[in-house]
DNA sequence: ACTACATTTGAACAATCGTTCAATTGTTGG
DNA sequence: CCAACAATTGAACGATTGTTCAAATGTAGT
């Protein structure tokens, strides 16, 4: 488990992983997405983005199957496809929110 | 727990966090200090990568509290000091090892 | 004080990245 | 077929990033 031994290319694949989500405006939308199903034009609504920038990073996403897509009519939905990440943000926002004390004394 | 709501600071933290395990090299570097102490000058061996881009990989880590860095004479020591980031790479490459079938048929 | 070793620093460069804008594709209903 | 809506695409830009090289700092032993 622990001492780790990553070939580069694993190495990359998982850099580039958390690569996806250091912007924080992409990051904005995968947490958008954690717990629930969203239309392409709703992430935008919600982040005050155009539907240009949301599309741009939303097929980043997809193709590195962060998020799947699913079109019904003209609206296309996002749901997360990677267990994985989705767990390590459930880590990190805990771990955000449990922490929240910057100033202690 | 879900349904996160953070705001843009906590969100741009988070972001610069990812941020900094997204390149190759600075990940191998917090891996190797993942489980034990290393001195900057061996983590460079280890990785063939010169002492100055180590050192400056290392001082990102460290003003961003994923490292911490402890002298002893000549040497300067680096360990984790983010539990949070550490479970999330333990997660991560977890999963890298039980998901390792890449072309399955 | 001088030398050797370990690490850090700063400037500079090419390369990558996020964003915007205009144009395009896909879908539904009249 | 045409209009309206939803989403995607491509080119272009300014800004940020990783790396290299040369020089500087810190530390220990003689």
């Amino acid at each position: 488990m622990s001492q780790a031994k990553l070939t580069p290319d694993q190495t990359s694949e998982l850099a580039d992983t958390f690569g996806l989500l250091s912007d924080p405006t992409r990051l904005s939308i995968v947490i958008a997405c954690k717990d629930d199903e969203r239309a392409a034009g709703d992430i935008a609504d919600h982040l005050g983005i155009s539907p240009s920038l949301t599309s741009h990073h939303l097929r980043l996403l997809r193709s590195a199957r962060i998020l799947k897509s699913d079109r019904r009519g003209k609206q296309v939905f996002y749901t997360m496809a990677d267990d994985c990440v989705h767990s390590v943000l459930d880590v990190m926002i805990e771990h955000l929110f449990t922490h929240s004390h910057p100033d202690p004394v």
